[in-house]
RNA sequence: GGGUCGGUAGCUCAGUCGGUAGAGCACUGGACUUUUAAUCCAUUGGUCGUGAGUUCGAGCCUCACCCGACCCA
């Protein structure tokens, strides 16, 4: 994929999961050695999965059929001859046991029942009784009824502990043969790891001093018939992670910590527009033109209709209609869908929050996005400066703003400002570095490429990049001191983009001359070049106050609150090659 | 597209010089009434990603392919 976000023509470029990416030229962030992210995992063991390998007859297969035990027939059931051994054979062993203790639990007329009413939650008992002694625990007593998955067992003759895990983290309990039981502690026994299961009883501290509820009553509530991973180091094949997402947030912590963030991260930032007299609105996610960004959309049918329409690469021209319509302040947070590759950074669809403001400017925007995102790292962190990749990152200090050139010329000194304004000597620059430039880029759009190849991933503290090139920026008002420039910025923070915002273009006529161009680029096989969006000049006729408007990229943005690599650690079910 | 690393038991991983495939967890049976990744005893489970080649002999060497992770384009 990036084959295509290398051609640097000025509408060609992609700008895959972009956040707001209204400039065909502006790529991905690139990443080299020593800014890039490297992976924290280590690199994944593979192994097919079982379920999936044809495998013929296997020697085990044989072997297992020779037996007499009654959970052959379970396993295979139609197995005649050794070449028809299934090729789940090696885990139906293990899940056989299981169904055969469901099918023992179905007998008892009680399975999967739904009347155990839980009142209590791990955390809020660890929470409230951790700082309780032996003895107060002993004087109290406290009665509780908690609910949870079978992650520890430690069976012995006349008494257990078993771990619980619920959402909110782990508790233990004992379970005793003589407080419980013998018919029903022989029948605990046979549950297994991954069992839910409902316990009943009293608080206490063990002789170790583990808060631990005392049982008086457990219940299977639901059988697990597949074998958690290993219980101390969990699922660890990435790929299995992001398949099973189920099993990969049932043992890995730090997966529903993410997750968590997440959520805390999107409210917070929900909060904070509507705390500003923002309304959240939600705009068609199916768009008969697709618009508002330079990306490949997928496509799609309506029978009804028997018309052709395109999952949205973006909402940015249906936002600005509403503030046609006078919502003066709207903000979406919605998914974003874009026909291209998948990598650690792209994922075809990914969540952008984009928002509007009318009567607003875009240096007014900056300080209001940079706000935003300080607010979101201490509302879901609890902090400004946090880790990432190893390194700090610092929301609290102000957010640098340089100028495309100021910031080549901060890595590269020996670039002077008359090199930086000579479209020859860009261009000899760039070729030097194998980069391609259209024959029909401007200037900006060379030191934009230029900025890109140079300086990009070096923008490891938030940094405001600003006057872009108005030849990439077709939805972008132009500035009245330069009309070759926009009046745009991109927010870059640990060396990728962010955020990308500038002053709308409200004037009905240049927006449809700008379309014109884009038109004629898409005629001549740009496939990123954007669409004439007719509708959208006529609502620009009724008059667009002067606005300002502002994509965020959430899923980026997690990422660096959350310490990922990927950002298939921060969607819960990211796409994937099919099984 | 190129490069690097990887694919061995359900899971996590070893595997020496090319000489009959290992451990822990899980599972099964047994012991155990305060454990902590419980412990102890005994089992079960594998055509080593696929296919070819070299060899008396291949998990290991060679080639091709498939799948994955990361990097580069």
């Amino acid at each position: 994929m990036f084959s295509s976000t290398r051609k640097p023509i000025s509408p060609a470029a992609s700008s895959t999961c972009h956040p707001r990416a209204t400039t065909p030229a502006t790529r991905v962030p690139r990443f080299r050695a020593g800014t890039d992210c490297q992976p924290t995992r280590r690199p994944p063991k593979q192994s097919p999965p079982s379920c999936s390998s044809a495998r013929p007859t296997t020697r085990r297969a044989r072997q297992t059929r020779q037996k007499p035990d009654h959970q052959i027939a379970i396993i295979m059931p139609h197995t005649d001859t050794p070449q028809d051994a299934s090729p789940q054979h090696d885990e139906n062993r293990i899940i056989a046991e299981r169904r055969g203790k469901l099918a023992e639990w179905r007998q008892t007329g009680s399975a999967y029942p739904n009347d155990f009413a839980r009142e209590n939650t791990a955390g809020q008992l660890n929470e409230l009784y951790e700082p309780k002694s032996r003895e107060e625990l002993a004087a109290l007593p406290v009665e509780v009824r908690v609910a949870g998955r079978i992650m520890l067992k430690r069976v012995m003759g006349k008494a257990s502990f078993i771990t619980l895990q619920d959402l909110s983290g782990r508790i233990q309990a004992y379970i005793s043969r003589d407080q419980i039981g013998e018919e029903a502690y022989a029948a605990f026994k046979r549950w297994d790891m991954g069992d839910m299961v409902g316990a009943v009883g009293t608080l206490f501290r063990t002789r170790t001093g583990e808060l631990t509820v005392e049982c008086s009553q457990v219940r299977l509530l639901a059988k697990s018939l597949r074998p958690l991973p290993e219980k101390f180091h969990g699922l660890t094949d990435q790929e299995q992670k992001y398949r099973m997402r189920y099993v990969d947030l049932i043992t890995n912590e730090q997966s529903r910590l993410t997750f968590a963030v997440r959520s805390r991260i999107v409210q917070s930032i929900r909060g904070y527009m509507v705390d500003d007299g923002f309304l959240e609105v939600e705009t068609p996610m199916m768009h008969p033109i697709p618009g508002g960004a330079s990306a490949k959309p997928f496509k799609t049918h309506h029978n009804a209709l028997d018309m052709e329409l395109f999952l949205r690469i973006a909402p940015e021209l249906y936002l600005k209609r509403l503030v046609v319509g006078g919502l003066e302040k709207v903000f979406e947070i919605n998914r974003n869908f874009r026909n291209e590759g998948i990598s650690p950074r792209h994922n075809p669809e990914f969540t952008m929050m984009e928002f509007y403001e009318a009567y607003s400017e875009y240096r007014r925007l900056m300080n209001f996005t940079e706000g935003l995102l300080r607010h979101s790292a201490r509302q879901a962190l609890g902090s400004e400066v946090f880790e990432y990749q190893g390194r700090t990152l610092d929301f609290a200090k102000p957010f640098a703003r340089l100028t495309i050139i100021e910031a080549i010329r901060r890595d590269h000194p020996e670039f002077s400002v008359e090199q930086l304004g000579d479209a020859a000597w860009l261009r000899d620059k760039l070729s030097a570095m194998k980069v391609e430039t259209g024959a029909t880029a401007g200037l900006g759009t060379l030191q934009l490429l230029l900025f890109e190849e140079t300086a990009e991933a070096g923008l490891w503290d938030p940094t405001f990049i600003i006057d872009y090139p108005a030849e990439v920026s077709p939805l972008a008002r132009r500035s009245d001191s330069n009309p070759e420039i926009a009046e745009r910025f991109e927010l870059f923070i640990a060396g990728r983009e962010i955020a990308n915002g500038f002053s709308e273009l409200n004037d009905p006529e240049d927006q449809a001359a700008r379309f014109l161009e884009q038109a004629k680029a898409k005629d001549a096989g740009d496939e990123e070049a954007m669409y004439y969006d007719a509708d959208y000049v006529r609502a620009l006729e009724y008059g667009l106050p002067p606005t300002a408007g502002c994509g965020i990229g959430i899923d980026r943005l997690v990422m660096l609150l959350t310490d990922s690599a990927n950002i298939r650690d921060v969607i819960l079910f990211p796409q994937m090659r099919p099984e």
